[in-house]
DNA sequence: ATGAAAGCGCTAACAA
DNA sequence: TTGTTAGCGCTTTCAT
């Protein structure tokens, strides 16, 4: 097959003798263009297969009415939701989105954003990794005045908006929970404490226990990855623990559903011996036994709050600069997993 | 903050006083630049803070090195391995991946094709959405002269190549281990039947049936899509047929499991009472009770095959055009929900 | 080993 | 309402 040259405005220009300018401006349907006219460059165009050369105009006006998406994973759940909600903004604004992913690895993370400032997006909407340590990557951005919004785990940068729930009240809450239930020991799996989302509700677990009188044991705190591995290691150690915690606060379901499963397997029954809470309210949570207490965390709300923002702030709408934060709604969902009391 | 003008070339050639062909020529490394000269525009470069501007350079060239990835969602366990098996390739290969979903939509997925052929991909790898009626969106690419591979849910289109597990084997192997395990009334839940994987897992289901004395009970075919609902309304179904199958072939895991979350739910005990056999292996499978049978789908190889085609075909290594359908290796994963008979 | 200059396809300021 | 023309930043041919 051979490669047919792409059709150019300067083809439709001469076909119908008239002039490039014309052509470029009823193209974007500029109203000072003749419907006639138009409407004879628009029959052409579309005979001949033309399409626009984005990298000539891309280079010529220095915007690309793009965004960039840079996450942590895509195979989540909660990042999906907040995808969709990304994209129905930005779809209806009539914005491009690049996504990209890292793998939870700050180098990755770091090359993909150094990656998405050479595509010239408008706009950044992202998540950090585990093991990001500097958000010196971001900087580009900042100072070419290109507007950032962090979402979930974020950073606090100079001149970013960032967009994320109550993760203490959250911790606070599930933790509480388990107390009211009658748990006296209660163990956390978490993740990197150094990410915000986590190290948040870590403090909340904490003063939850605090408030209750229940002294912090370290022990009893298990940092760890988001794997299924994760959820199974996490209650070996648990079961080695003696006397065994009567509660578990678990900051992802995933995790906790392999917790569950684990701990079935030798014998200890939850709620009746642990009550678990788990955290992002996944599908996978009520399609487990017992089904999985959680806190519902809206995904699709997030990503359409970060983009609505961003997208204003493009149009010159609203200026994100003055929007420190935005904090969206949560809250306990209380399934069989915790129920020690009975309903 | 005030937008800095973007380094160019000229600023780096003028600040050294030398041509922007012998930058041009340095930056990509060519071996007819002296090392010295090298190294001052490297150094000037990174102090400058210059990034090649990309647009310029694709509209010079032509290629973007850029490779579309077009899927029908991104929140499936499936789509998530083959990616991350594309993305290790083209990754290596110093590829570009632009993502686009088209949540099972054909229309959106005929707007996302012309958004990328705009955007002047230099490949493409595709899945095609539920509703996707024709493939007159590809035609584009095909005419031009850019490699399209289709994966899983595939279409014969000339000049392309499609990379697939053996769909029909695999429906008759899980429609065959049901009977063995002596089901006689086997339920089929599945999605559209015009998509290559279901209609060819319905032939083997079907054949399976037949080269067992088993007669076709068209009413035992469930057609729907993917979601949890899915799996709860055909459960629903299914009870309300007299008498009560003892076997059910379901086409996702995800269904699978909602499935039989909701048969329980109904005092139905499975594998007791119905034997379940699920599709694709995800990571819900193991997680639920009983664990569930499965056809294993290997998504990160099937990833890896189709974009190694592809870039080799770029490369010139080899011709994509004289590969027709690859087929990947899949295997069936017994577990509990189907073992009526003990192991 | 380096430079001069044309041109990729498009937009927009200016002119008519 | 339409046309002319100067670039956007880069690569590459042809000279030197």
């Amino acid at each position: 097959m051979a490669k047919e040259k792409d059709v150019t405005i300067y083809d439709l220009a001469n076909e119908l003798n008239i002039s490039v300018a014309t052509v470029s401006r009823a193209l974007k349907d500029d109203p000072v263009v003749s419907k006639k006219t138009k409407k004879k460059i628009f029959d052409l165009a579309e005979k001949m297969g033309y399409r626009t050369n984005l990298f000539a105009r891309n280079l010529r006006t220095g915007a690309t009415r793009t965004i960039g998406f840079l996450v942590h994973e895509l195979n989540s759940n909660f990042i999906n939701s907040v995808l969709s909600g990304v994209e129905k903004i930005t779809t209806e604004a009539g914005y491009d989105l690049i996504i990209a992913h890292s793998s939870e690895s700050y180098t990755k993370e770091a090359a993909n954003a150094r990656n998405l400032f050479d595509k010239r997006v408008d706009g950044l909407i992202a998540s950090l990794s585990f093991d990001t340590r500097s958000t010196d990557h971001f900087r580009p951005f900042i100072d070419k005045g290109v507007p950032v919004i962090f979402f979930d785990r974020v950073e606090k940068v100079k001149d970013t908006t960032v967009v994320v729930i109550d993760n203490y009240k959250c911790g606070y809450e599930a933790t509480s929970h388990l107390i009211e239930q009658g748990c006296k020991k209660i163990l956390h799996v978490t993740s990197s404490l150094s990410r915000n989302v986590y190290a948040e509700r870590y403090r909340g677990y904490r003063d939850a226990l605090f408030d209750n009188g229940i002294s912090l044991d370290e022990k009893l705190v298990v940092v760890n990855d988001l794997s299924e591995r994760a959820g199974i290691e996490s209650a070996k150690k648990m079961m080695a623990i003696d006397p065994l915690p009567d509660g578990a606060f678990i900051t992802n379901d995933f995790v906790a559903a392999a917790f569950i499963k684990a701990l079935k397997e030798h014998g200890i029954s939850v709620p009746g011996d642990v009550a678990v809470v788990g955290f992002n309210n996944d599908a996978i949570g009520h399609l487990i036994e017992p089904t999985l207490t959680t806190i519902n965390y809206p995904g699709i709300e997030m990503g359409e709050v970060a983009a609505t923002a961003l997208i204003n702030h493009l149009k010159g709408v609203s200026n994100i600069s003055r929007i420190n934060t935005v904090i969206i709604n949560s809250d306990l969902i209380v399934r069989e997993s915790s129920l020690k009391k009975g309903k």
